[in-house]
DNA sequence: CAGCGTGGTGAGAGCGCTCTCGCGTGCCGA
DNA sequence: TCGGCACGCGAGAGCGCTCTCACCACGCTG
């Protein structure tokens, strides 16, 4: 633990470079309109110094920030214990990152921390907001949204606020889930069931609708609700087998419910695939690779959905973020899956 | 997306108030020796025009921006496969939250962000650092110790930089290693293996050190090194059972590889733990629990060391953080580990 | 009653930067 | 040759805050 050192500042350079300090600040910042000469004096008092500018000062007057916050309101640790929200990040960083935008991270610790966020977010010290919101009753996406503050979302939120425009950025769960479900039904299977996630999140809920476009008239009994978890997976699987034991296929929602199916199915006595072929989605690496078998799942590209949420929010904030031609005014993206065969479907 | 609107000034507080800015800073920022009439003024003034303070402003004259940044250092993807990560910012953005800071998450993209990394923080932008950098041969540790930067580290640094104290958070990687193969040795096992984690990291290092403390003179052919993913601890295990076919227990550097031992020990017609009982280090819980048997392993307390990371930081900034008696100079910290008996051993 | 603290308040000087504005220079066409 | 017009550069005014310092009332002591 040392401690800082006093640091240049803008005239220090400048006089040193025998300029002012308007011309240093332009050299600094882009140097247009500052000839050749001056650029490389100004260039080489800057390294000499080591001088760095800064931040607060010049946010006082830009009013920018170079700042996004990511959001990411869990009351549970359940993301905390899967790998997407970890993925997501990394692509949020990639992006804000190429384009010098600093990351912070605010993650939420319970009920009363809405009302901290959403301050700090109305209190200007960032630019814009990247909202991890999955729940269906979460107040923050209209405290945030309240906040005035440049906003995409991770995720559909599940929330019926007012006309105002909101963008997001989510995988196509639908058409995932009917997938997995064509997929099942093309092997043959008949009594395909579903083990759904926590069904006040938006992803568990397109799925479920994903695997009710094809299964139209599905027996409900097929349907068991669980909460994304392993053990859950594990309970629905035991409610399926009890309430139709000639269940010959389940869809979970996520691979980790699908684990724990499979666990079920093995301890039952079944053989898997070859009486009950079993999809997960996610395509969690560690734990579809390493399930018996391995487990066939509906990829989505988590850091791909990361990296979109900060272009889009960039865009918006009309910064040097790519074009791509259209639009200024950046609108809401769903990204495709890809159904991956491995051996358990 | 909506625009930010213009936002009121300690000026306009003090106008409304009827008070100098001096008074409403002072108010805004405790309020000691200010009569409690005017406080309750200001007090007022702040809530009808919701007045939220220019952080910029701030800091310009402060020259502390209440911001700590996190440093990931991780060119692989690894970290991120893992809750690991994930875990300790959660208790470190607890801490820092308890503590009015803000978190300012930095991910190195490859090899050659450390210099951006280092400069961000030489510039002041943020009071202190938090750093998780888990290779040997990483230069970033020291060029953010070179950066002057009040830093933390996550994990022993394998660094042997200059002499200046090092302030560390760390897990008993050594002493848990003891206790897992301590353990082993209980069950009557005798033909105890060892895979390693990736050996330029200094868990894995600590690790192996462990089990050669207890193991003291191993056949070397006992030792298979690996790299802490599951698919090395395969391989892994192959060799082992290769070059020891009477291995009647191997104790993993972590959960992930445990669990791809498992694999090939089944694989290979061995009952766990009957022939060979395995432990893993971590206790990352979705993968240890869903393992087949349930996987013994050595449990640190993840969140607890960013927690202790953050406080340690914090203190070191001598600011209200807790100060629990003593010195003033915070010191490395080494956190116990505990074995949690599973069915794999 | 003069003198002197003492606690509450306001005035004002910056913190380090950006950005507008205006001035000086060199170069063009008339 | 001279007026204009770029263009390059510097002076200076803030951005919104904190913090020192001086000021003013008190109430106290000598």
């Amino acid at each position: 633990m040392t401690d800082t050192a006093p640091r240049p500042t803008l005239e220090a350079v400048a006089a040193r470079a025998g300029v002012s300090r308007a011309t240093v600040s332009r050299v600094v910042n882009g140097g247009d309109g500052v000839r050749d000469v001056l650029v490389e004096r100004v260039r080489k008092a800057v390294d000499e110094l080591g001088y760095v500018p800064n931040q607060a000062a010049r946010s006082l007057v830009t009013r920018r920030h170079d700042a996004i916050a990511v959001v990411v309101a869990e009351p549970e640790t359940r993301v905390f214990a899967d790998p997407f929200f970890a993925l997501q990040l990394r692509g949020i960083s990639k992006e804000l990152t190429a384009h010098d935008n600093q990351l912070v991270l605010l993650l939420t610790e319970g009920r009363d921390d809405h009302a901290r966020v959403a301050r700090y977010l109305a209190g200007g010290h960032v630019d814009g907001a990247l909202v991890f919101s999955l729940h269906l009753d979460d107040p923050l996406p209209e405290l945030i949204q309240r906040a005035g503050i440049p906003t995409v979302f991770g995720g559909r939120p599940g929330w019926s606020g007012d006309r105002r425009e909101v963008v997001y950025v989510d995988s196509d769960n639908r058409g995932g889930a009917r997938d997995a479900v064509r997929h099942l039904a093309g092997l043959g299977r008949t009594w395909i069931a579903h083990i759904t996630g926590a069904l006040d999140q938006t992803s568990a809920a397109d799925r479920l609708d994903g695997y009710r476009d094809v299964m139209v008239d599905a027996d409900p009994r097929l349907i068991a609700e669980a909460d994304f978890t392993p053990a859950g997976g594990e309970r629905a699987m035991r409610e399926l087998l009890e309430r139709c034991p000639d269940v010959d296929a389940v869809f979970a929602a996520n691979d980790l419910m699908a684990s724990g199916a499979l666990r079920v199915l093995r301890g039952s006595g079944r053989r898997v695939p070859d009486d009950v072929a079993v999809i997960g989605f996610d395509d969690m690496r560690p734990v579809a690779e390493q399930t018996d078998p391995p487990l066939t799942t509906v990829r989505q590209d988590i850091e791909e959905m990361g990296r979109l949420m900060a272009r889009l929010l960039l865009r918006g904030l009309d910064r040097d973020a790519p074009r791509e031609g259209v639009g200024a005014t950046p609108s809401s993206v769903v990204l495709p899956t890809t159904l991956v065969r491995r051996g358990s479907a």
